[in-house]
DNA sequence: ATGATTTGACCCTG
DNA sequence: CAGGGTCAAATCAT
């Protein structure tokens, strides 16, 4: 098990220096193509030696499945590699959040190229604050352990469904602080050229329900609700809100998961039963990373890397890191783009499925990730689809 | 017509 | 009572 471990560090490692080589191989594809290939190969080999580490101690190895490891029933026969897997899970898990966030702020660093420089703190526990604002830094060193230095508001909701805008009663329920929300706190660079005023965007859809003046700060917050509150519970929130000695940079702060499993259309699913997805799932996880560079409805990307957000999003755990497209939500200007949303374990699923060094680069991956979805469907373990 | 935004009022908490 | 979060009617945009 040790030796898998380190291949997996090792995969993870190569991934990192294929991340911070991207700059430079960006117009090399065929570098980049084996830079890819050779993670994979990693992970492939880790994920081969893992199965014999299973086949060899459970009668209930699943060949070719991941998820097999994550989401496997209780069993007394696998007890011990239950143990041994539960560890790797949860390092694995780590790691994959954190080359997620690799993946973000690489993200983040192109939008930056492009327009902005987002960072996005989220503080731990209930209220993580992640730091991606410092690029490619290890991991464990972006979680910081307190609130920012200076977050505007921070109020910590409770989200019931009462309160998802559907009054129930004459009397309107209001929230308590600090009953333990989670929430998100994001700092996302404004343009620095045109409008300013351009409140950031991500990859769903806000309805603004309100906009307030704040004691001692310069500019109004706005509270947006998600669009699809009404048609889905949708408990999803977030506020906005230009720092007063940086007029450049907007915290938002994200409140709520979005339970409607969409982007900025309109739901393509049918709305996903009212389950708190934050019940059997590590609260440490269950938050949501919604993180999506503002991007001027003007500007075009020029193209799409495997990297673009556009292309992945997570959810760990009960929390979803959603990794956001182009399309403008809380405006009325109204393109609008759909995000899938992969699970950290399907991701994972798909790395160590993905087959041969011949594999085209990270897009086979995520192909790769789609089958594996189906065939979760079976298992009956997947994310709400 | 429909949906989003604006904005003053309302309500709750500290 | 002040401040912050939300409601909802009016208004605006498509």
């Amino acid at each position: 098990m040790e030796e898998i471990v380190s291949l997996i560090l090792l995969g993870c490692k190569l991934a990192r220096e294929l991340e911070s080589n991207l700059p430079n191989l960006a117009d090399q594809p065929n570098l980049l193509s084996k830079s890819c290939d050779e993670v994979i190969k990693v992970f492939r080999t880790a994920k081969e030696r893992l199965y014999k580490t299973q086949g060899s101690t459970s009668t209930s190895a699943h060949p070719g499945h991941m998820m097999t490891l994550f989401h496997e029933p209780q069993d007394s026969l696998v007890q011990q590699p239950r143990i041994e897997f539960a560890s790797l899970q949860q390092w694995l898990r780590s790691s994959c959040t954190q080359a997620m966030d690799n993946i973000i702020q690489m993200q983040l660093l192109q939008a930056d190229h492009q327009r902005i420089s987002p960072s996005v703190d989220m503080q731990d526990s209930g209220s993580k604050v992640i730091n991606v604002a410092g690029l490619c830094t290890g991991g464990s060193d972006r979680v910081e352990g307190s609130a920012p230095s200076r977050s505007i508001g921070g109020e910590l909701h409770p989200l019931h469904a009462s309160e998802s805008g559907i009054a129930s009663s004459s009397q309107r329920q209001r929230r308590r602080k600090d009953d333990g929300e989670r929430r998100t706190v994001i700092k996302v660079a404004a343009p620095r050229v045109g409008n300013t005023e351009i409140p950031p965007e991500d990859d769903f859809t806000w309805r603004k329900y309100g906009q307030k003046e704040i004691l001692g700060s310069r500019f109004p917050r706005s509270y947006y609700r998600c669009t699809h509150q009404k048609l889905y519970q949708c408990p999803a929130k977030k506020q906005v809100q230009r720092f007063d000695d940086d007029p450049y940079t907007y915290e938002v702060i994200y409140r709520g998961d979005h339970t409607c499993h969409m982007s900025s259309t309109a739901p393509s699913l049918p709305p996903p039963p009212p389950v708190d997805i934050t019940d059997h799932n590590d609260h440490e996880m269950a938050q949501i990373i919604n993180i999506q560079p503002p991007q001027d409805s003007s500007s075009v990307p020029s193209s799409r890397s495997w990297l673009s957000t556009e292309y992945f999003s997570l959810r760990t755990g009960g929390g979803t890191i959603v990794g956001g497209g182009a399309g403008p939500s809380t405006t009325r200007s109204g393109k609008e783009l759909v995000a899938v949303e992969y699970p950290v374990t399907d991701l994972a699923d798909a790395m160590f499925n993905s087959g041969s060094s011949s594999s085209n680069s990270i897009d086979f991956l995520f192909h790769s990730n789609e089958l594996n979805r189906g065939q979760q469907g079976d298992n009956g373990n997947n994310t709400v689809d």
